[in-house]
Parts: C-alpha cells; structure tokens; sequence
RNA sequence: GCCGAAGUGGUGAAAUUGGUAUACACGCCAGUCUUAGGAACUGGUGGGUCUAACCCGUGGAGGUUCGAGUCCUCUCUUCGGCACCA
C-alpha cells in the first residue's frame, strides 16, 4: 500500500470535478426540493485568501455536499465583490489600472479556492465589477430613482481628506475613516441618498409611485425592525441592527418663546414662536427647569434680534462649528451659553424658563432642541451642575447607587399627575398634549437616509445626465450599462476622476438632445454587494436583473454564511434591498437571508489579530502544500464551534493529518477486497455487531452535527468511529465504505480516492466511473442505535458510588434489589433509613436519606 | 454608560439540554520498534494523597433540586458593538 499523499490525489481529484462540472452545479429544471447556501462574495485584495475565507467557505462546502447527498437541488455559487477602494488606492501608488489588478487578484483567488475542493457552481460566478453585471446596479438605482427611494440633496456629509471622497454614516467609525483611519470633516455637498429610513416599520405595498408592479404577493412588506422577528439569525446581529436603527418613543412639546417684544399673552398671534423639543420622559416635564438648543438650531438665527447677548451667543455658535465630530466627542465638560432676553414657557405650568444654546444637544437627531430635566437626566445634571441651574425631582425611585435618577418611577410634585407611575404619566400627559395640540407623539431613529455617491472611479457610475433645460434626466434603460471610460487619470481631486474624461462626461439629453453633462460620482460598492445573491438565480439574463421563474426557483437564500464585521453595513443593506424590490412587486419576499452563521475571527498563534504587519499571517497555501486541503478543512473545522473567535494552531494541524493517515491505513485491514461492490452503495447487512451499533450511531451523530452545523463534534465522532475500525483485525468493505462517505463532505479528495480504489477495476478513472458525490447520504437504522447493554450510575446521596452493567430496559425493581445486595452499597446505607430512590431508566439510581 | 456574546484541564474544546464533568485532539510522561529521528506504535495524563478508600473541582457568592457546567438572584473578568441619540 502506498503511502498517503494528498499532494498527488487532490490534485488529480480537482481536475476530475473540474471536468465534472454536473456533480456539483444547480438544476434550473429539476423537481428537487432546492436549497441556496451561500458565501459572501470576496473582495478579491491582492494579499490573497485567508485563512478566514476557507473556514466560512469550509462550512458551507460541507453542508451543501451534505445536501446534494440528501437529494437537494442545491446552489452553491460563488462571485467577487470587485469594486472598491483599495485595487484604485493601489492604482494611484503603482499607476496600474484597477482592472488590472482586480482581475489578477481573481485569478489568484480562484486558484486557491479551487485548491480547497470547495465545490462552488463556477458557471454562475458573478463579478460586481464587469459591465454585464452593473448595468443591473445601474438598473437598480433608476428604479430606486423613479420611485423617489434614490434623491439628491445637499447634506453635511462625512468627508475623508485623505481618500477624498464623501463616506457613508456607516463608514464613519468614531469620526475616522474605515478605511484610512484619518480624521473625517463635515462638509456641505450636493450628494446622492438611498430612503433607508422609509423601510424601518412595515410598509404597505405600492404606496411609491409610479407604481411598478409585478406579481402576486403579499400587500406589506415588513420593515427592517419587524422583518428581524421572522429569520433565524444570530441574536448578537439581530441586536446590532436595532442598535443601530435606534429606534426611540417620545413626543415632540412646543414651549412658546416669551420675550419682551412679545409678551406672553400673544399665544394667538401668528407671530408666536416656539421651541420645540423631542423627549422620551415627557413624564419629568415638571422637573424641567431650562431648555437647550444645538448651535445649529435655527430658531437663535430667527429670533437674532431678540437676543440681547448676541456676540456671546454668535462667538459660542462659530467655536463649536470649528470643532469636529471627534472633538465635540472628546469634549468631556459641557459648554453653553443662555441666550438672554427670552425665555420658553413651560407649556403644562406656565413656568418661564432659562434657554440655552450647547453643543452637547445634537442638531441632527430629534428636533435639535431638548427639554432639561437635570434631577433625571445625568447630561441635563451635568450642565446644571456646572452653570447653577436649578435642580427639581419629581420622580422618586431607587436611585441605587447613582447620584441621580434616570428610571422609571413614581410622579411627586407633578400637580395632579403626582402619584402616577411613569408609564401611566407618559400616556396622560401625552393625550393632554394632542388635545392642546402643544405637541404629539413621536418616534425618533439614529438611522439616517443612505449616503450612496462616491467621488471616486472604481465603482458603477450613477446613471443619471444633467441637462440645462431638463435638469436631472434618467438614463434611458436601453443606454444602459454606462461603462466606466478607461481613459482616466486616477489622482484623487476631490472630485470623481470621471468629470476629467471628456469622452464619458459630454453627452447628449436623453430628452431634448441638447448638449449635458453626466453625473461623474460612482455608487458606494455597498450597493453593488446588496442584490448580488439575486443574480446567482439567473447571472446570464440580459433582460433582467434575474427573472422572475428564477427568483421564484432559487430565491431566498437559505442559508448565509459570512464574518460578523458585516453586522451592519451589508447586511442591514441587502435587507434593505430586498424591501424595496419586495414593495415594489419584483419579489415575492421580503428578507433575503433566512438563515444566517457568522464564522468567528482566527486568531493568529499568539492569541492576537493575524496582520500583515505583525507578519503572523497564515496563509492557506502553505498549509495545504505542508498537510495538504482535506487536513486543513478538517483542522479548521475541528478548532472548536464555527462560530467561536480562536487562535491557530499549527501543532494541532498534525493530529488531523495523523487522522487522515490512519483512515487511509485501513485499507489493509478490508478483508476479501476483490468482494462484489454493488454499483450504489447499500447500508451494510444489518448485524448487531459492537461495531454495527457504532456506525449507526455515527451516522446519526454526523448527520444531525453537519445539519446543525457542529461541524467540531462531527469530526470527533469520525475519530472515534476511525479508532474503533482500526482496532478491528478485518474489515467488511462496505463498513469502510460507509466510513469513507461520512467522512466525504469534509475530506472530498481523500474521500473520492477512497472510493475509487474500493472499486472493481479501479485502475483508472474512466467514463462508468461515479463519484463518491453521487452516492446517497447513509440512513441509520434506528434499533440499531440503542445499546444492549448500559451502565446504570449508582448514586448515594446524588454522589456517583458504584456502577452496574445491565441490560438497557431493566426495570426499576430489578436494579433496586441487585443495587441493595452489592456489599459497597450496603456499607454506605449501614442502618440508615432510605427516604426515597429515584430511578432513570437505563441510566441511573439515586438512593437518597 | 447601554446592548450583545462568552468564562470548563497545561492548550483547542466535549457534555444526549437537569442525570458518570473533561469526549475528541494537541501537548506532556513512560515504554516499544529503530543505527538514529518522529509528523511511527502501545499505555498513562484535572488537583490533593505513596496507593486505595476518600475529599476537592466548570470565574466568584448565594439559591432551587434527590441531583446543577446546565435553571434562578447577585457579582467579577474578557471580547465585540454603540456611545452627549434626550
């Protein structure tokens, strides 16, 4: 017997599944129930695969080929999210074109994914780069665009100086870039949005218009809060995604200005002004003693007249504009300035109250304005702390150990709401507020609209023509793709390097044929990465993004796989996505990802983040050239739960390869190896062997793992099943057989040459040869599974003392009388009084006094 | 501060979901084959005790239960996310 070397038979194993493209590819036509198990698509940098990649890609490479066997029709396709920063970042330094660079960076990527065995449907390989693909982007926005969901309007935006380029609120992390980690500025700028924030709750269909409409589906599409009910995804994205939405209840309250000019019994006078403010506490309105309003607010602005301190309050306005986000964010003490020569009126007492402006108030989130509430609120108290402003409780509570209280309690000096819990509070003085119409209720989101414009080259042009006479103007569809030119010099300017080719700006309008310009800004490759599982359904169709047969067949995706750092961005988009062509009549369902697994991060050896700089990045290829691509998947998926965060392990590789070794070396032990094999493979004879009841029970075991996606303990029962077949001085072939199939979804190659060479004639492959991929999944006998004979656990006192073997369905009498003659028992027990047994069949007996 | 996840041998981790804690693997120790080596083979390996009996052991403190890694209350630590969001 030779010895094994995986360098010899994966190689030849991946030429015959390449040669084999049916094995493994989805059937638009067949009967089979379907399943969609998908990969988030690389982006294909040119540090090549991680080993990150090959453990999300191991997993679902197992759970498909699981699947396949178990007679699905199954979608396993893979792609490259290929526009993006880095391949034009890189343009810049080297001068070569991103195009260049990405499709070299693909090549690569597949080379090395195609070294894993991983058995992806390549003839549906979609790149977001390629024209074919984003004129349906393109496509998309202008459905975005005609039914108001795609809006331009001038915004202060997050800018990076150093990428230059506008970022979306998303890619902002703490006022730095994502990408370049420089500080981002706020800048005014005529940019593009996606209405995100009109998909938050659930939405009645067609209320868009012009409606588009296509198929029969249900008429409301749930919103991106509602719809998270309903999918199976991890609990920590799920909460992310709220997070994020941030979704708040309150009520808006008008407090009248009253100053000098307009006295306070001006109420009715159109001339009244009012500040008005967003609060969720409504029931601490009697303990609020100022209020403040944001720099920006543009009531100061309004009423400059008024103010008697104006220079002070102007100086205060113009220091906080200077400041950045971060600074405002570092800013640990509060600033502020009273505006002197008004007050706001209490609108529930008629207090007249101190107004302030501080930037601790955010202009863009709620009404730029709040109530002060500093005996509930540890902002309000900090501000009032340090200007001396008057403190007045009016809930009382268990303030725990904090100076102040900021839960819910019990209303006190509240006039006639004293008493109330602050639930009970909160509903009253909310419907006193809508009969005054002093106010109403409200729902405040941290969620804003989608910035989707970038200044940028590597990306899909936005598809619009601005016109002198008409303005804005679609691209007709029938223009479509708008290729990216290639005559582009890649400096970053501030501006897209597309206004720079006069070949891709000077057009024609659509409408009137006058000379106009095109929009030169390219979308965030975020949107490009939102519908992409939807062209996998139909990735050649030149007439639509997918049709509609295929979007029924293959649609939603059943189960996702990918890292958790897209918690938020991607996936809250692709969601997102789905709402609006779900509204819209294009889908006939309204979340994308039923089923979603996040891999966890691999650490590097020493418990730290693999990085490039730190030079302890492992990289996948040299492990398969040392141990080979079945011991690497199998090493990855043995680390610990899939989900987990943990390190690698370079020494642990080997006891896997010793694994492999030792299934390979069994082959010695097949006796009568000429035996007639039958052409499918059948359960072996049903033989209550000690032997026969471990596989059965190793079939059950496996599959449920694999099914759950505990692809650890899988592995482990592969190895104890292994240990047991190698104690054994014969072996049946079909025992081996059954072995080997187990073991196929995680160790392809090994498992097809196995196969192979447990075949009559096997000494080449030839065209009556059929896979190992093609057999059927073992079923388990169930009566085979259930042990003769168990150890029942004798418990003193719920203390393991003894243990007896005994046949699996003794009863409790029977053990009762062998437990109470065995001497070590009896020493226990000695006199004692027995106050109660308790028995569990076939496990154990607790003698309790 | 808020939200989420997790704490089990020297290490990665198991535990039929309330029923023998540490499966499987790494490492380590001893031995075998070998000129030698180990990515070979055999056996051992939670702590205490010479050994056994026994005692202690799943971050910590309580509790429920005949019985708790698992359920409840409090608490500590680590990781991830958000963060002046009223």
């Amino acid at each position: 017997m030779e010895k094994y070397n995986p360098k010899i038979i994966e190689g030849k194993w991946q030429d015959f599944w390449a040669k084999n493209p049916d094995n493994f590819s989805a059937k638009d036509d067949s009967e089979q129930e379907k399943a969609f198990i998908l990969d988030m698509f690389p982006y294909p940098s040119g540090a090549g695969l991680h080993v990150g990649h090959v453990e999300s890609y191991t997993a679902t490479d197992i759970y498909s080929r699981y699947l396949r066997m178990n007679g699905k029709n199954v979608l396993h396709p893979q792609g490259f999210d290929a526009f993006g920063l880095p391949a034009e970042n890189y343009a810049i330094k080297t001068k070569i074109h991103p195009k260049i660079t990405t499709e070299d960076a693909v090549e690569i990527f597949k080379r090395q994914i195609n070294s894993m065995g991983f058995s992806y449907d390549w003839s549906r390989e979609v790149n977001s780069s390629e024209p074919a693909y984003y004129k349906w982007t393109q496509w998309l926005f202008l459905l975005f665009y005609k039914n108001g969901l795609a809006y331009k309007k001038k915004a202060k935006v997050n800018w990076c100086p150093k990428c230059q380029t506008v970022l979306a609120n998303e890619q902002a992390e703490n006022g730095k870039c994502e990408r370049c980690e420089s500080e981002v500025i706020q800048k005014d700028l005529e940019q593009w949005f996606f209405k995100i924030t009109d998909f938050i709750e659930d939405k009645s269909k067609f209320e868009v218009s012009p409606r588009v409409t296509r198929g029969e589906t249900s008429n409301l599409t749930s919103g991106l809060l509602s719809g998270l009910e309903k999918i199976d995804w991890p609990n920590s994205t799920k909460s992310l995604q709220k997070n994020w939405i941030g979704k708040s209840e309150g009520a808006t309250i008008k407090f009248p200005i009253s100053n000098f000019q307009f006295p306070n019994n001006s109420q009715n006078s159109n001339d009244q002004k009012y500040l008005e403010v967003f609060t969720t506490r409504v029931d601490t309105i009697f303990g609020c003693t100022y209020c403040v309003a944001a720099p920006e607010h543009s009531l100061i602005f309004e009423l400059k007249d008024q103010i008697k301190n104006w220079d002070e309050v102007e100086k205060y306005i113009n220091e906080s504009k200077k400041k950045t986000d971060l600074d405002r964010m570092e800013a640990k003490v509060k600033t502020g300035v009273k505006i002197k020569g008004m007050k706001v009126i209490n609108p529930f007492n008629g207090e007249a109250l101190p107004l302030f402006v501080a930037d601790y108030v955010l202009s863009q989130y709620g009404t730029g304005a709040v109530m002060a509430v500093p005996a509930h609120d540890e902002r309000d108290f900090e501000f009032a702390k340090k200007y001396d402003l008057e403190i007045k409780e009016v809930i009382s509570g268990d303030k725990k150990d904090k100076k102040i209280l900021t839960d819910d309690g019990v209303l006190i000096d509240s006039e006639n709401y004293s008493g109330l819990t602050s639930e009970q509070a909160r509903e009253k003085l909310m419907v006193w507020l809508e009969e005054k119409k002093n106010g109403q209720r409200k729902i405040n989101y941290k969620l804003r609209d989608w910035l989707v414009s970038r200044q940028r080259y590597w990306g899909a042009p936005i598809p619009i023509i601005y016109c002198e006479k008409c303005g804005e103007v679609a691209v007709p569809e029938k223009d479509l793709p708008v290729v990216l030119p290639d005559d582009v010099d890649f400096k970053p300017t501030g501006e897209s390097p597309l206004k720079y080719s006069k070949k891709f700006q000077e057009v024609k309008c659509p409408k009137c044929g006058a000379p106009a310009k095109r929009e030169s800004d390219t979308m965030d490759t975020f949107v490009c990465s939102s519908w992409y599982y939807l062209r996998y359904a139909d990735p050649k169709n030149d007439k639509e993004f997918t049709s509609k047969e295929m979007l029924a067949k293959w649609l939603p995706v059943d189960l996702y796989v990918g890292g958790a750092e897209h918690s938020v961005l991607h996936l809250l988009y692709a969601r997102f996505f789905t709402k609006v062509l779900h509204n819209l009549g294009y889908l006939n369902f309204d979340e994308p990802f039923l089923k979603l697994r996040h891999q966890g991060t691999i650490l590097a050896e020493d418990g730290t983040k693999m990085s490039k700089s730190k030079g302890n990045v492992v990289n996948p290829d040299d492990v398969v050239a040392q141990f080979g691509a079945d011991a690497l998947r199998i090493f990855e998926m043995f680390m610990g739960p899939l989900e987990d965060m943990k390190p690698w392990n370079t020494k642990g590789i080997v006891g896997i390869y010793r694994f492999l070794e030792r299934v390979w070396k069994l082959q010695s032990k097949i006796q009568n190896p000429k035996y007639q094999i039958p052409n499918k493979f059948k359960n072996p004879n049903a033989q209550n062997s000690k032997l026969n009841i471990l596989i059965n029970k190793t079939i059950k075991k496996v599959s449920e793992d694999i099914e759950g996606m505990k692809f650890n303990t899988a592995i482990s029962a592969l190895m104890i099943l292994t240990n047991e077949m190698d104690k054994q001085l014969e072996l049946l072939i079909t025992d081996y057989q059954l072995l080997i199939i187990l073991l196929s979804p995680f160790a392809p190659h090994l498992a097809e040459e196995l196969w192979h060479k447990t075949r009559i004639n096997a000494e080449k492959i030839n065209a009556t040869y059929e896979s190992i991929f093609l057999q059927e999944w073992p079923k388990y006998d169930p009566e085979l599974i259930k042990d003769e004979e168990v150890e029942i656990i004798i418990q003193i006192n719920g203390k393991v003392r003894d243990k007896i073997t005994a046949s699996a369905d003794i009863s409790e009498e029977e053990v009762k009388k062998v437990v109470l003659e065995r001497e070590k028992i009896k020493n226990y027990i000695s006199e004692k009084e027995i106050r109660k047994i308790i028995f569990v069949k076939g496990r154990l007996i607790n003698i309790v006094f």
